[in-house]
RNA sequence: GCGCUCGUAGCUCAGCUGGAUAGAGCAUCGGAUUUCGAUUCCGAGGGUCGGAGGUUCGAAUCCUUCCGAGCGCGCCA
């Protein structure tokens, strides 16, 4: 059980505090031992106009506890009025008990924002969760594609670390196949070439992009002719090393443009290292569980294949763990199969410690999903948990139309070239305004306009418009309004926040408060894009209100005749800055002081 | 043929793991704005939540079944 009790927060109070009044009556009531009081929740209304949050407690406990849920709310109702921080309850519709609080609570609400900071919303002491994505094939630069589970996964961890877990960032390099000695091949032409050898044009079945140029390059400064005297057999695993080293190389300087950095590469290849082989060991492992057989496959319906050959292989008994059909682990040319050392992969990171773990997937490998769970279930005895989660394919756009691929490095955009133009935070911040599994439009042109239709400057105009209004209150009323965000809280923390009493500044209190709430179900359901969602309305609201202040003098940030007021305000402005420098942190998007 | 994902306003999408009268942004129409520093703000119209059944106090959400789209479908990673 993550400890929440370093982070207090509203919503997580309150229901506390339904939890105990239901307690309570069930001791005088004689309900049944073992009542579930899972099921409460506490949130806001969807009509406001109903108060400020609101219960199902009544609907949830009413078959249990034997009575009709109305009746059950009253009792409950009748504990929750004794509350000191509850202003109202009522009950209304099926049971629901709406509450309202005192406003004080609202205040309290946004002292907390400022006590803790950075911290606000943080948890602390989870467990072990282990993230991976990208894990993209080190055969080549990053692409666009490439660049969403990216971002999504670096995000859902940075969400999960500030949900109290402990988190290992990991890439999966796919250095055993066969695809990486087309890599060596193609690289050993690049090399002959930097040798000086005309070799013309890349034939059919080699990568051809200009990438691997240096790689030849260095192989030769490197070599110098040795290598070319050689057989394949002989220089390819030299070739293979340098390439993969090299390729490796170029994909975390790519990542590093995103800002995104990994704890752990993991090497497929190690996997199989002679004298230390770990999927022999796991094939062995689910061998003696029974889970593992001799056995025939039926040929694939759909898209015929040609070759195939009916034969007698080693097969992994997925079926039995949910899968539709077996699954093959040793090739006709005797090599493991992808599968093979995946399930050694996943094997290895439960007995590293990770019960939780979390792949992060393209949306063709979601055939995959069911084999790799069943794989977890076998060979973790059902202790480990696989959740996959799948980005959806990147519609690259310019003002509509869709981006032609270039041919600079192959036939595709990289990643590289999409953050050079529009710049990292743009990236960041519209891969994750979207679920992860719904296809999304990025459109080149619109991400960098400066207007409401781009929410990526309108959520950070927020947060420069908030140190906007300090900057001007600084020139006003309060010379010595301190710059540095820690003084500046410390100094804001004496205010009068009772002074913020009307309707909008309270909505906006309200929204503030719900932030923790917001991180911990988009931490449990592995949605970062909620809290872009969130930030967004935050932003709304707060230049919903700045706006106000126009027509309505009295609701202006500053009230140059009213110190007082205008602190409480300006420790207001900081707990919407707080919040959303927080969020736009855990998304890895800059929150930025100044608009330029 | 099978599996997975998806189907919500004219368009692009949210919908807090089952809650009350389904919400935003574009677009359309109507207003406000010589600004604490913008590129804003307020309001209106617009819906059979793909269709049909079911589960229960209650369904966009869960189950079944159709329809439609995308992805995948032995030894490719």
């Amino acid at each position: 059980m993550p400890d929440t009790s370093s982070s207090p927060h509203l919503f997580a109070d309150v229901l506390a505090r339904v939890h105990a009044a239901c307690r309570a009556l069930a001791a005088e009531a004689n309900w049944p031992e073992g009542i579930d009081f899972g099921r409460v929740v506490v949130e806001p209304p969807r009509d406001a106009s109903h108060g400020d949050m609101a219960t199902n407690a009544a609907m949830v406990l009413a078959k249990e506890a034997k009575a009709k849920p109305r009746d059950l709310a009253e009792q409950i109702a009748e504990k929750l009025r004794a509350d000191a921080l509850i202003a109202k309850v009522d009950v209304a519709g099926p049971g629901f008990i709406n509450l309202t609080l005192k406003p004080a609570a609202w205040a309290e609400a946004l002292r907390t924002v400022l006590r803790e900071g950075t911290d606000y919303g943080r948890v602390r002491g989870g467990s072990k969760v282990n993230v991976e994505y990208v894990s993209a094939n080190p055969t080549g630069p990053m692409h666009v594609g490439h660049c969403r589970g990216a971002v999504f996964g670096d995000a859902l961890a940075s969400l999960l670390q500030f949900g109290g877990h402990d988190v290992t960032r990991e890439y999966y390099i796919n250095d055993a196949g066969a695809q990486v000695d087309v890599l060596a091949r193609s690289a050993f032409l690049r090399y002959r070439e930097a040798l000086g050898e005309d070799i013309g044009a890349i034939p059919e079945g080699f990568y051809p992009g200009d990438y691997l140029k240096p790689v030849g390059q260095a192989l030769a400064k490197e070599y110098g002719e040795k290598l070319r005297a050689m057989s394949e057999a002989e220089w390819l695993p030299t070739v293979r090393a340098k390439a993969i080293a090299m390729m490796m190389d170029e994909i975390r300087d790519d990542l590093a443009a995103l800002n995104i950095r990994h704890d752990v590469f993991f090497s497929e290849r190690s996997l199989i290292e002679t004298g230390n082989n770990k999927v022999a060991e796991t094939i062995d492992f689910l061998k003696a569980k029974g889970d593992i057989y001799e056995g025939r496959l039926p040929p694939p319906k759909g898209a015929p294949v040609e070759d195939w050959e009916d034969r007698e292989q080693l097969l992994f008994k997925a079926t039995a763990y949910g899968d539709d059909v077996d699954r093959p682990l040793i090739k006709s040319d005797n090599s493991y199969t992808y599968f093979a050392s995946d399930i050694a992969y996943h094997k290895n990171k439960f007995d590293r410690g990770f019960a939780e773990m979390i792949d992060v997937w393209g949306a063709d490998h979601g055939g995959y999903i069911k084999r790799m769970q069943a794989a977890v279930k076998a060979t973790t005895s059902g202790k480990g948990e696989l959740d996959v989660k799948i980005v959806q394919l990147v519609k690259l756009l310019r003002n509509g139309e869709p981006v032609k691929m270039g041919k600079r490095a192959g036939n595709f955009v990289t990643l590289r070239d999409v953050v050079d133009e529009v710049g990292q935070d743009a990236v960041r911040f519209m891969m994750l305004y979207r679920k992860n599994d719904a296809v999304l439009d990025f459109d080149l042109a619109k991400v960098i306009e400066q207007s409401r239709d781009n929410p990526v400057f309108y959520v950070q105009y927020g947060h420069a418009r908030g140190h906007s209004i300090f900057r001007n209150a600084r020139a006003e009323v309060f010379p010595d309004l301190p710059d540095d965000t820690d003084k500046r809280i410390a100094w804001l923390s004496e205010s009068a926040l009772e002074r913020l009493s009307d309707p909008v500044e309270l909505d906006l209190l309200k929204r503030l408060a719900i932030y923790p709430r917001m991180l911990e179900a988009a931490a449990a359901a592995h949605e970062p894009h909620r809290i872009a969602f969130y930030l967004y309305d935050l932003a709304s609201e707060f230049h919903a209100l700045w706006t106000k202040g126009r027509d309505l003098p009295y609701l202006r940030f500053i009230i140059n005749n009213d110190a007082v007021l205008t602190k409480a305000r300006l420790a207001m402005v900081q707990g919407v800055v707080s919040v959303l420098a927080s969020g736009l942190a855990i998304l890895g998007v800059h929150a930025p002081d100044e608009m330029r």
